[in-house]
DNA sequence: TCTACAACTTAGTACACAAGTA
DNA sequence: TACTTGTGTACTAAGTTGTAGA
């Protein structure tokens, strides 16, 4: 195989060797000069702040002179500059200080005033203000919430504060923690080596987290059974239980049984209480959950998201995570850390605890936090979707993401150009960026060993892609969520060429596509063009415009439910876009083959009112060719599978009714029913009758027909079967197009929620049923601000 | 320059509950 | 009314991005 000169220069020269240490996911890539950043966000979108104490300014993203967006002394705080306070016995509260600044703020409405002066520009402000100086005098919760209006506060209607300081003051009772341990009674017991075990609570908790997963994919799979069994083995050791350690040394010999077959009774029993029952107690989970479920954020109340602590059990790691089935450890107040408005109160830790920090940093928009043993990563609380601070910084996402048409002209010409850089950097730079543009792929960031091996495009590696020539590039690799992007594509010639090059020996398996970039550097090029422009505002931008245009395409005509339906075909177009998959759940294949008999059986009953047509008037089978032309389109085969698919139904519902009618006798001790009974033997014997009846229809093909039928009536009920052959057949379509394909995630993160909303005013189609409850809440600040021309 | 980490968004899954159907 | 199926929400895992600091 020849490759151009071209190709020969840059391989030669630009190309990178493999990775030091031949490890397929950790390499060394060079990084450029960083560039400064330009303004490109118009300045007329920031509205000024009202308030002093809603005035500071930014001084970082956005920022509004256009100067780089390194940090300087106002930089988000770092953990040794943040205000904290280590509870101790005698909990005090030292002033350190916190930066604090913050600029004023794009809203939906300022947004639409100040779109149509798009060119203008407004410098920001610049005070800095230190976190000592915020109010912090915060009234009572309660005193404070009956200050407020009886409507919740609207943001996108007011002049708020933005950038680095996210609220002035927070108040709120801290986290919910899970139930203690309950040990379980003392007859359900681990079995080993087919002898019971008793176990101190803190193992028996663990080994109930495997039982109670007995049946599911995650417990049979051997690493989540290695690591599950390796973390047991260390609780045991912490129990310094030397006999039980001696004893409990090979998962095979675990019988888990016994305990599995008690938790399915548990569950049972939960499911079997009387409705009051299940009242009481959800009454009696939602007055404890009360006090959590609310937050002052600058006196005013908020939702809170998570306020539950996650409770312990086994980690359930998607795909193939080399870590799935170890312990989440539980988590005590001594591992939180609360985060609170400085004058807040803080909230009493549970009997017997403290908490393990407590912080005032306004810069940050959780509540609080703590460390998982997983990943050592950090778990936070954090507000509700549908809270103001939210709402805010999804509507400045979708702004970014509009701003980027401005832009995406430009970028896109640069990068073709670039395409053909001689520098290997800026040719994979472009290239990457076209895939991004393109095909909507993640950026990809690098992966440790101890995470499942998933990649975007930054971390593509040789193996991931197939070229088939002129320009053809199949994708295969496991995206986020170990989801398979699988996609036969045609790609720009030099695009298709570069991707040779970038596969060209000594490049094999296991070594980057893209070995010279990352998504940092990549964010950084980006943002030369426009300010907060990302590898993931692409997607959004990709997403929305797509949603757009599919809308556009819709024309205002039929029914609201009709227009649903090409709603949620728009939605889908995006999804697949977005690469968006769902499991195909494990009753699909059946319900499937159910619908096809249901359709199957509409089909055989057309057929059988037609043919009982021409027994009535046989002359109508030359007037009419068309309409009786079906009538032969069922073999016999069919027919008697149908036949016997509609007496099985038949049987089984009597047989259940009869079923169902014997709990009942049961339990007022009467005789029970049996096939027997007088009863149930008519019905069965009717069953029996319609059986032979279909018998000699198959025989003669011809169906009997009743005295009081006249054509007109056949014909009436054949147009209601073809209807609902119609809807049938929609609602297969239906299931197949969407059983791998989930709409929520494209429509709750991607496409701006004012395209649905212009949608429901253009076309008249209730918001009800476009946006579910949490959806509405999540974007009311989009369905009180966007009217039926709004454009994306 | 590079790595680690903090803080945030995005994502699929499990399960409860509602709606539909016989 | 009982059962089945579908929908919505809660949960939490898994990404992206920016920054601090070695």
């Amino acid at each position: 195989m020849s490759s151009s000169s071209e190709e020969d220069n840059i391989a030669l020269s630009k190309r990178s060797h493999k990775s030091k240490n031949g490890s397929s996911t950790k390499r060394k890539k060079l990084h450029p000069p960083s560039s400064e950043d330009e303004d490109d966000l118009p300045l007329s979108k920031r509205a000024e702040t009202a308030t002093p104490s809603a005035s500071p300014v930014k001084k970082r993203k956005l920022d509004s002179n256009g100067s780089s967006s390194k940090s300087n002394g106002t930089s988000k705080s770092s953990s040794s500059t943040k205000k904290r306070i280590k509870v101790e016995s005698n909990p005090s509260t030292p002033k350190n200080s916190v930066k604090k600044s913050s600029s004023s703020t794009v809203t939906p409405n300022n947004v639409t005033k100040s779109a149509k002066k798009e060119k203008e520009t407004k410098k920001d402000s610049k005070t800095k203000v230190k976190a000592e100086e915020v109010k912090e005098d915060s009234p009572s919760q309660s005193q404070q919430a009956e200050d407020e209006d009886d409507d919740s506060y609207k943001w996108w209607e007011a002049e708020d504060l933005d950038g680095e300081v996210k609220w002035d003051t927070l108040e709120h009772n801290g986290v919910l923690f899970p139930p203690e341990y309950e040990p379980l009674p003392s007859h359900i017991k681990l079995f080993y080596d087919g002898k019971p075990i008793d176990l101190p609570p803190v193992v028996e908790e663990v080994v109930g987290f495997y039982a109670a997963m007995l049946e599911t994919d995650h417990a049979k799979n051997p690493v989540f059974q290695n690591n599950f069994f390796e973390d047991l083995v260390q609780i045991i050791k912490e129990t310094k239980n030397e006999q039980l350690r001696a004893t409990i040394k090979d998962f095979n010999k675990c019988d888990f049984s016994k305990m599995y077959t008690y938790f399915e009774q548990l569950r049972e029993e939960k499911k079997s209480l009387s409705k009051d029952e299940k009242k009481r107690i959800k009454e009696e989970k939602e007055k404890l959950e009360e006090p959590f479920k609310t937050c002052y954020l600058n006196g005013r109340p908020e939702m809170v998201g998570n306020f539950r602590v996650e409770p312990p059990g086994l980690f359930r790691g998607r795909g193939a995570h080399p870590k799935t089935g170890k312990l989440k450890r539980r988590v005590f107040p001594e591992n939180v850390t609360l985060n609170l408005g400085k004058n807040a109160k803080i909230p009493e830790p549970p009997a017997g605890h403290e908490w393990g920090e407590i912080r005032h940093d306004n810069t940050v928009a959780w509540l609080a936090m703590w460390k998982e043993n997983i990943a050592d990563s950090l778990k936070y609380v954090r507000f509700a979707a549908s809270s103001s601070i939210k709402g805010q910084s999804d509507f400045k996402k979708f702004e970014t993401a509009r701003q980027l048409k401005h832009h995406v002209e430009s970028i896109r010409k640069d990068y073709t150009k670039n395409l053909k850089s001689e520098l290997m950097q800026d040719r994979q730079l472009a290239s990457a960026t076209y895939l991004i543009d393109k095909f909507a792929l993640r950026a990809g960031g690098e992966k440790g060993d101890d995470e499942a091996d998933t990649v975007g495009c930054c971390s593509l590696r040789f193996e991931h892609i197939t070229l088939k020539p002129p320009n053809i590039v199949v994708f295969d690799f496991l995206g986020k969520d170990s989801i398979r992007y699988y996609q036969e594509v045609e790609v720009d010639k030099q695009v298709f060429k570069n991707l040779r090059i970038f596969k060209k020996s000594p490049k094999g398996p296991g070594d980057d596509l893209f070995d010279r970039i990352n998504p940092s550097l990549l964010n950084k090029q980006l943002q030369n063009y426009m300010k907060g422009l990302t590898a993931k505002v692409f997607r959004t931008y990709n997403a929305s415009k797509t949603m757009q245009d599919q809308l556009d395409l819709i024309t205002n005509e039929g029914t609201v439910a009709e227009k649903i339906v090409k709603f949620n075909a728009a939605n889908r177009t995006v999804a697949i876009l977005c690469n968006h998959q769902r499991t195909v759940s494990k009753s699909h294949g059946s319900v499937v083959q159910k619908i096809n008999d249901k359709l199957k059986e509409l089909l055989w009953q057309k057929i059988r009112l037609k043919k009982m047509i021409l027994q009535i008037e046989p002359n109508l089978k030359k007037k009419d060719k068309a309409y009786f032309e079906e009538i032969n389109d069922l073999i016999k085969e069919d027919e008697q599978y149908i036949h016997e698919i509609v007496i099985q139904r038949q049987r089984e519902q009597v047989l259940k009714k009869m079923a169902r009618d014997n709990e009942k006798l049961k339990a007022e001790k009467e005789p029970l029913l049996t096939e027997k009974s007088e009863s149930i033997k008519e019905k069965l014997d009717k069953i029996k009758e319609l059986e032979k009846e279909y018998k000699a229809e198959l025989k003669s093909g011809k169906p009997e027909v009743k005295k009081q039928l006249t054509v007109e009536k056949l014909k009436q009920q054949i147009e209601t079967i073809e209807t609902r052959i119609v809807n049938t057949s929609l609602q297969l379509k239906d299931k197949e197009d969407n059983s791998e394909v989930s709409l929520g995630t494209s429509k709750m993160n991607y496409i701006d929620p004012r395209l649905t909303v212009m949608f429901s005013k253009k076309y008249d189609v209730p918001i009800e049923k476009l946006f579910t409850k949490t959806l509405r809440e999540k974007f009311t600040w989009a369905i009180e601000s966007t009217d039926k021309d709004w454009r994306f």
